[in-house]
DNA sequence: ACGGGGATTTTCT
DNA sequence: GAAAATCCCCGTG
């Protein structure tokens, strides 16, 4: 997957992500999988983007070239995202949820759990599992040998999109991508115990 | 130096 | 469903 395909708009890179392998080689072992679920992050009028604020310290790697790697630290875990169109420009698609394959079991011990379901089906989760941290930050996934991202599974006519999870600003946006029926997406039971959405009514709920 | 918030996860009731 | 755990980062003083 080459440097042209992250250097368009991050919604669309989010979608496109859908399906495709994410792998991260680590001790001499590659760990990864497929990719079911992504958010964007928009360089304009996205006031939940880490970039909104202009270029800082911790967030300068989202001004990178496109393909370039921003991993930052929250609540005492790691997020991973995949910096998108030009260089200057903040934007970024986040990974949130990966369906397991590469280096299961390796996966499992780092995040010292055996539910298959538990290893990879969050932010957080993802960058424990496959040994992601501050070190990889402003990595090159285009050029890194201990990197790759390469297409997969054909899912374009089972994505679902939604506004994004966790986030306090700019909850109207429907930046959210997952792949329908994926049991690997996050917030999975939450989604089942929230009201129905069509008994809000459209203008209620802003994920339908 | 200090304090609060955050693109989270886990555990308990 | 609610709240704790946990820590880095930036904005103030």
């Amino acid at each position: 997957m080459g440097r042209s395909f992250f250097r368009r708009d991050p919604a669309t890179v989010a979608r496109e992500l859908l399906g495709c392998a994410m792998l991260h080689c680590c001790d001499g072992e590659w760990l990864g999988g497929w990719i079911v679920e992504t958010e964007a992050y928009l360089a304009e009028g996205d006031p939940a983007c880490h970039a909104a604020r202009g270029r800082g310290r911790s967030n300068a790697s989202m001004f990178e070239p496109a393909g370039t790697l921003y991993v930052y630290p929250i609540h005492a875990k790691h997020c991973v995202n995949l910096v998108t169109e030009n260089a200057g420009v903040g934007s970024a698609v986040l990974i949130r949820a990966i369906e397991p394959v590469w280096g299961i079991d390796a996966m499992m011990q780092n995040r010292n759990v055996s539910d298959l379901r538990r290893v990879t089906s969050g932010p957080g989760m993802i960058c424990s599992a496959m040994g992601i941290d501050r070190a990889s930050d402003a990595m090159d996934v285009t050029r890194a040998d201990d990197w790759l991202l390469t297409g997969g599974h054909q899912v374009a006519d089972r994505v679902t999109q939604t506004p994004r999870i966790g986030v306090s600003r700019a909850a109207d946006l429907r930046l959210r991508f997952f792949v329908d029926g994926n049991r690997f997406v996050s917030g999975l039971a939450r989604e089942h115990t929230r009201p129905r959405r069509d008994v809000l009514g459209p203008d209620k709920d802003p994920s339908r």
